[in-house]
DNA sequence: CTAGTGCACTGGTCGGACCAGTAGGCTACG
DNA sequence: CGTAGCCTACTGGTCCGACCAGTGCACTAG
């Protein structure tokens, strides 16, 4: 009854081509970051394609993060280390289309947050730890300066956590959603009425989540990491969201 | 000393600000998935552009997944419905690019697993756990018929327990990495020896897990799901990965 | 009323052209 | 001899006009 069976033929347009070649011989090293690709007019003659089709592919590269082009540049479009940018952006205009709120975002956060902190617990090193501690002390010291450097030590601590969580995926992850997060409330942490009452409980917090991390007690970092980001926060999530990000906390 | 702070001028191309107000009309809503762009013929008249640039631009919005467009297609670029494609693709391009183990990947599945698993213990409404249910009824017949069918059954239980979760972006993280899991380990999964074992004791955890939920007992559904998750994959990670992931395990 | 055909239009690709910008070599001046 | 400044060859960004294969719809012939 049933003939061979076909398949549907895929119509690979010529751009799309290009774009796997290069997407391929970044994957597999044959192009390092830094390294130049040909020009736009040098391409089209490897490729036999118009100017057109390789401008459209290079567009899409650039848009993925592979790859960038300056105008003017004698060298050619460069390839780019990795950034979490491409991640960023996609899970940003997910955050906006799919309608994400601030309580599901915050909600990630302490699922993250939370678990870098048990794994870190765990698996930190010596050095590690010293990051940490020295990241808190530079809290300590920019809760004098100003809101602005006392937030930028407050990030250098939680990504110390995250890498010491041994998880690049968890890292980045954190890395990206506290990013869009902190665009959200950005305006309004900038006007809380009692800053540095804020800041004092803060380094507070951050300083028992430590040391349950020096102790070694995953649980209670988790359990303590998602307690501060919940205090942090809650003010910031409308009251209806509130339970559910209560539900992290034992 | 310091004059008036001079910030460096960005040259905006013109196919970016096409991109954005295209995206900023689809995040506002005024553009609608399935509704249409129109064709590119109209768009450089209506952006003062060639079409080169429009084309560019679309290029762009398409790799970003907003948009599609379709040779032939006389009504234009259609509006697509967000998709965890983009995202997909850019964490699949990390996972590369930046070396992720597949100990990372699962790891990350166990923390996000759990975590949902958690939520939905205590969030979950009589229709979810109604679907969990048939999920796992599913995966009993499943067993009869296949490792296909039952990896499908086995993967809508767990996006069941995601939906139930509350949290749209954990649900779509679960299947992001969840795929790429399956991708790196869908060849040896294949030719597992004992496949009917693997099976009957996975669907014992579930029950498990499912039991827990049912109970409300975020943290014990929370401990078995990454249980559960560990004992089906830890078989595939290096053994000197497996204790970064028994780290998850009380 | 339906089956078939033709047309108008679409996106994909091509080739050529011009512009503003850059880098690096060249020149002329100190 | 060294350096400051110009010059040129090249880059990417944009525009234009053209052609092709594919699509959907309206119109027509049966």
């Amino acid at each position: 009854m049933s003939g061979p069976r076909f398949e549907p033929v895929r119509t690979v347009r010529a751009y799309e081509r290009i774009v796997e070649q290069v997407e391929q011989a970044i994957e597999s090293g044959s192009l390092c970051p830094g390294q130049r690709l040909p020009s736009e007019r040098d391409l089209m003659g490897q490729f036999s394609v118009s100017r057109s089709t390789v401008r459209e592919a290079l567009r899409v590269l650039q848009a993925r993060g592979l790859v960038r082009s300056r105008p003017g540049d004698p060298h050619g479009a460069e390839v780019l280390p990795f950034t979490s940018d491409a991640l960023q952006k996609s899970m940003a205009s997910l955050a906006r289309v799919e309608g994400l709120s601030l309580g599901e975002l915050v909600q990630f956060r302490m699922v993250l947050d939370g678990s870098a902190n048990l794994l870190a617990a765990r698996l930190r090193t010596p050095g590690q730890l010293a990051e940490m501690e020295a990241a808190i002390e530079r809290m300590r010291e920019a809760a004098q300066e100003g809101y602005d450097a006392f937030g930028a030590a407050d990030v250098a601590f939680h990504d110390a956590v995250a890498r010491a969580s041994g998880n690049k995926l968890i890292q980045i992850c954190v890395e990206v959603v506290r990013s869009i997060v902190l665009g959200l409330v950005a305006d309004r942490l900038a006007d809380a009425p009692d800053r540095d009452a804020l800041m004092r409980r803060s380094i507070r917090h951050h300083e028992e989540v430590l040391a349950a991390v020096r102790d070694g007690d995953g649980p209670l970092a988790a359990r303590l990491a998602r307690q501060t980001m919940y205090d942090y926060y809650a003010g910031y999530v409308p009251a209806a969201e509130r339970p559910a990000l209560r539900a992290l906390l034992e």
